[in-house]
DNA sequence: GCCGTTTTCGGCCCGACTGTTTTCAGTCG
């Protein structure tokens, strides 16, 4: 049993006892074991010998006996009765807004009913509107909220999230008394997907600001609004949360609003120790005295004896210890590119031409280009056949002496990985090109074994410089495939292969919480924007947000190298492999 | 369920908002 089957065994265990109506600290034992075990750096069964696991902070004797029972027989009885006893149709009721556990049971009690349909159902016939504790309003909501669920998952990418909250702090900026204005939340720490959009301002007219907000075209529906609290749900999807506060409070409230639940959690229980009391408005003393002065968040961690705690970085996963050491790391930042490895162009599936996506790179000031199209057997985006690589490279040689050593084109293949984990070209072929980003296109079904064994072989490929997209998942839309994720990043820095991290809003693959494991053990990255056309390049953004949440700093970034350092890492690797071929 | 330098029971982060209620429980972040 791997770690995230484990986690998600556990999280169900607290689910179903949530929706049982269980004392509400023991679901959260059960949903703190699953997240501890997420994070653990190595498999359950090494933690399990180690004896580390009943030593683990959150894993008391209960726990540590049903984690021995999963691991060991990959089963769960505690957990198969939990199901029988509440039906499974009520956990896709909690992704509803305004319906938690309480109500769910209470609705499912009373009603006999345990499907979204018949909740639905039972909504339109009223019969939500008299039972005890709900009314009209409420029966609407939840109406409005199955509609939600069937639309939209409940979750939008961080493309689609930060753009729009992007879009609405500029509006808030722009109206007169705002002096302050921050994007909070999931968004501002950069997840990969957020559930809705938060924003911290401060402002003379709190009215006029919530009215600007509220009035907006881009709002569909105002869901709730009070004195310093206003809720609308977008157009576009997302849910919007304006909060006015005093200036005194934006650094807290901003603190506060940014989360993640667990680094706040954490830091909390720190200013416990220290006798402070933190909450969204202040740090003040618990036996009185005067409070702290923060003007802004570094104060505030400053007060509880930390370094400012970049946003990405408060997930709970060590950062708070860092920032306590004053050792965090010097997190990449998007100015730090000097280029981008792996896009495409007219050749295979992209729709600009070389030199089009060559200067559009140019223009966002950077002085190198990989270009990586596909190779033959992705017949379906128009792979480069051998022949058509030597016409590929003679075009960019050309266009490079137009360049005159201001911009440089790399000769750089997106070789597919076949089902056995072979390149898809002769090391003829192979030997042409100066970058290789090896990917898989097909056969995402095979076992997890045979897909493990076959991305490990591509990786121990001496052409292969980088990986592309890791895990072939899409955020919303498709798991990853089943594979070995670790053993694959371990035989790259092994063979020092670096991972990439597809910047493609909808992929962000590697996944930070990975990337994060192989950085202590030497792991290199690159921000890939995958890009097909020219503005497909400014995704990288998503990709550095994704690194830094990885805590990833500039040197472990190939397109972070200038030209002349990469030149050097990636002419190494090919002479070595040419050297291996003959 | 877990935890403990006030330790084996009693607390576990805490404040705003909503919709239902005449004083509050549930939800959310």
């Amino acid at each position: 049993m791997d770690r995230e089957r484990l986690a998600s065994a556990l999280e169900e265990c607290g689910l179903l006892l949530e929706l049982k109506g269980e004392n509400p600290f023991k679901t959260r034992a059960y949903a703190n074991a699953g997240r501890i075990v997420r994070a653990l750096e190595v498999e359950p069964a090494e933690w399990i010998e180690s004896g580390d696991m009943p030593k683990t902070k959150g894993i008391g004797k209960a726990l540590a006996e049903k984690i021995e029972t999963l691991v060991g027989t990959g089963e769960l009885p505690y957990l198969e009765d939990l199901r029988l006893e509440v039906p499974e149709g009520l956990r896709e009721w909690l992704k509803i807004p305004g319906l938690g556990p309480k109500k769910a049971r209470a609705i499912h009690l009373a009603l006999e009913i345990s499907t979204l349909g018949e909740l639905e159902y039972a909504c339109k016939e009223n019969r939500l509107r008299d039972l005890e504790g709900f009314g009209k309003t409420s029966q609407a909501k939840i109406l409005r909220g199955i509609e939600r669920v069937r639309s939209h998952a409940g979750r939008f990418l961080q493309s689609v999230a930060l753009e729009e909250a992007e879009r609405l702090r500029t509006l808030l900026a722009a109206i007169e008394g705002v002096r302050r204005v921050e994007i909070a939340g999931s968004v501002r720490r950069r997840m990969e997907t957020s559930k809705d959009i938060d924003l911290v301002v401060v402002a003379e007219s709190p009215e006029a600001a919530m009215d600007a907000f509220a009035g907006d075209e881009s709002v569909h529906e105002v869901t709730g609004r009070g004195d310093t609290k206003c809720s609308v749900v977008l157009k576009s999807g997302p849910s919007a949360d304006l909060r006015v506060v005093s200036e005194a409070a934006f650094p807290f409230t901003l603190m506060y609003f940014t989360g993640s639940k667990d680094h706040n959690v954490a830091i909390r229980a720190r200013a416990q120790s220290m006798r402070l009391k933190l909450n969204e408005y202040a740090l003040e003393p618990v036996d009185g005295g005067d409070p702290p002065v923060c003007g802004d968040e570094a104060a505030i961690y400053a007060a509880l004896g930390l370094a400012w705690i970049p946003p990405e970085l408060r997930e709970d996963r060590g950062e708070i210890e860092l920032a306590e050491a004053n050792t965090l790391p010097a997190l990449l930042e998007i100015g730090d590119l000097r280029g981008v490895l792996h896009c495409h162009s007219s050749w295979s599936d992209g729709s600009a031409t070389i030199e089009e996506m060559a200067e559009a790179a140019r223009e966002r000031g950077w002085s190198y280009l990989g270009l990586c199209d596909h190779s033959q057997a992705a017949a379906y985006a128009g792979g480069l056949d051998p022949a058509r690589v030597i016409e590929q490279h003679v075009a960019i040689d050309e266009l490079n002496a137009r360049f005159a050593g201001e911009f440089t084109v790399l000769k750089g293949i997106e070789v597919d990985v076949l089902a056995d984990g072979a390149l898809d070209f002769d090391d003829e072929t192979m030997a042409r090109f100066d970058l290789v980003v090896a990917s898989i296109h097909s056969r995402f079904g095979l076992p997890r074994d045979e897909q493990t064994k076959r991305l490990r072989r591509a990786v121990a490929s001496p052409w292969v410089d980088v990986v592309g997209h890791p895990t072939g998942r899409l955020l919303l839309a498709r798991d990853g495939y089943a594979i070995d994720l670790r053993a694959v990043l371990s035989a790259a820095v092994e063979h020092g292969v670096a991972v990439e991290v597809n910047a493609h809003p909808r992929r962000l693959d590697l996944d930070w919480r990975e990337l994060a494991w192989g950085l202590p053990r030497g792991l290199v990255t690159s921000i890939n924007p995958d890009a097909h056309r020219p503005e497909g390049l400014d995704d990288v953004r998503y990709g550095v947000g994704t690194a830094r949440k990885a805590g990833v700093t500039p040197d472990r970034v190939l397109n972070a190298w200038p030209l002349a350092r990469l030149q050097e890492w990636l002419g190494e690797r090919k002479a070595r492999a040419a050297a291996t071929a003959t």
